[in-house]
DNA sequence: CAAAGATAATGACATATATCAATATATCGG
DNA sequence: CCGATATATTGATATATGTCATTATCTTTG
């Protein structure tokens, strides 16, 4: 077994720990698998760029990636943090076919591209597909509002308990995990500056609330945090 | 003419005004016809509520619409203002089934409603109508990674801008305008408290990039405001 | 038309949050 | 293993923005 391994296996094996393709029959499958490319990236590069022309649908089968808008001032702000087996995919794919964020590896991680024409053509000619794809980006749409009330509406803690929920529940599924997000990836999450971050952390360090050491993070008390998220 | 005379001319009239229904074919718009309930809701009139069940896909044919997050303290965060002939949908549809904001008449509007059995059995059988939704939920979705940006790395200013910019170009097609949205919703708009929001409008007119009074608004320097916008 | 209620405007003040500067700690290449 | 570089932490200070109170203006209605 080596990093290869999944190489060989193709789109059949990522069907199994997925639910993103179990409306495709075998002969989609291997129309997939045909035209799939597979890429091996390094924590800390970047897959795609914000502004650039979105030829191919992702799909994330190692590692984790976060993807991120940026904006004025260096400043950037994280949408998500993937990982696998999940598509990355942006609004671009149907509008105006450009990147409208960024994604970057923030683990080695291992991706799978496939042209845009194969993924549309799937979409045309397999309702139950589309409509899988219809739901999937409808979630991810309905997440955003959640996150806008979070950014525009809660103070600072609120906005943290947010960040260290979601990572919790969506990203590592466990009360205990160690992340490889900085401090500023923590305030480019929550849209604050990481000094603001690192602050808030430390009070919920000392309310007994977390335990941080370094980037290892366990969550010792769930209901107030989300008491915390509640009350803004 | 009266205010039914719309009524009569059913989902054809609205096809010749906007593109959102150019994918049907006589048919398929007759199939509409015959399920659509029209109804005329009076301006502050709820339309749908957040947190309801969402059973119907929604047209405006007349007025304007706000659609708005119900957040913390009794703050709303105005998503979009909506005029004819546009839908208003929400993630709901692929999800939950659930409305994830609410849509308010800030006008007298009218509005057709057909059932989602109806609208997703279109979306089925007609792939270029099914990427033709695709488009524009992808549309409003690049939008809302704009707001994302506005909202949360931009200051008072620069929010402004964007307020009075979207009402240009997106709202009302026009330099000089008369909106019936309050000061408070413009606030709603901008994530701001409404005398912040007041207050910056004033400096606008003081330096005269802006005429205001009351509800008529003359945005008299374009580039000016462009640029706020731009530096945040 | 007048009274009542809603909306808008303005000023004084409080506070959440960013910025800047200094130090500590971790990470990495040779 | 060590110096160099990046990242994290902390404190002092500045500032953008919200809140509260007051007055003004508009809108509605009997």
């Amino acid at each position: 077994m080596n990093q290869y391994t999944q190489y060989s296996k193709g789109c059949s094996a990522c069907k199994d720990k997925a639910d993103i393709f179990s409306c495709l029959c075998q002969t989609e499958l291997d129309q997939i698998d045909e035209k799939r490319i597979e890429v091996h990236f390094k924590a800390g590069e970047l897959i795609f760029k914000q502004g650039t022309p979105n030829m191919h649908f992702l799909c994330l089968t190692q590692g984790k990636v976060k993807t991120y808008i940026e904006g004025f001032n260096d400043k950037n702000l994280i949408l998500s943090v993937v990982k696998p087996v999940e598509y990355i995919l942006g609004p671009g794919i149907y509008a105006d076919q450009m990147h409208h964020f960024s994604a970057m590896a923030i683990e080695d991680s291992v991706a799978c591209l496939v042209d845009l024409v194969t993924f549309k053509s799937l979409i045309r000619n397999n309702p139950d597909f589309a409509e899988d794809f219809l739901k999937k980006i409808s979630l991810q749409s309905i997440y955003n509002y959640e996150l806008f009330i979070s950014l525009t509406q809660k103070q600072m803690p609120g906005r943290i308990a947010d960040v260290l929920l979601y990572l919790k529940d969506k990203v590592y599924g466990s009360n205990s995990f160690r992340t490889s997000l900085s401090r500023q990836d923590l305030a480019d999450m929550s849209g604050m500056s990481k000094e603001s971050a690192i602050r808030i952390l430390r009070e919920f360090k000392d309310e007994g609330i977390i335990q941080v050491n370094g980037n290892d993070f366990e969550i010792l008390n769930t209901e107030h945090l989300s008491k915390i998220s509640q009350t803004g």
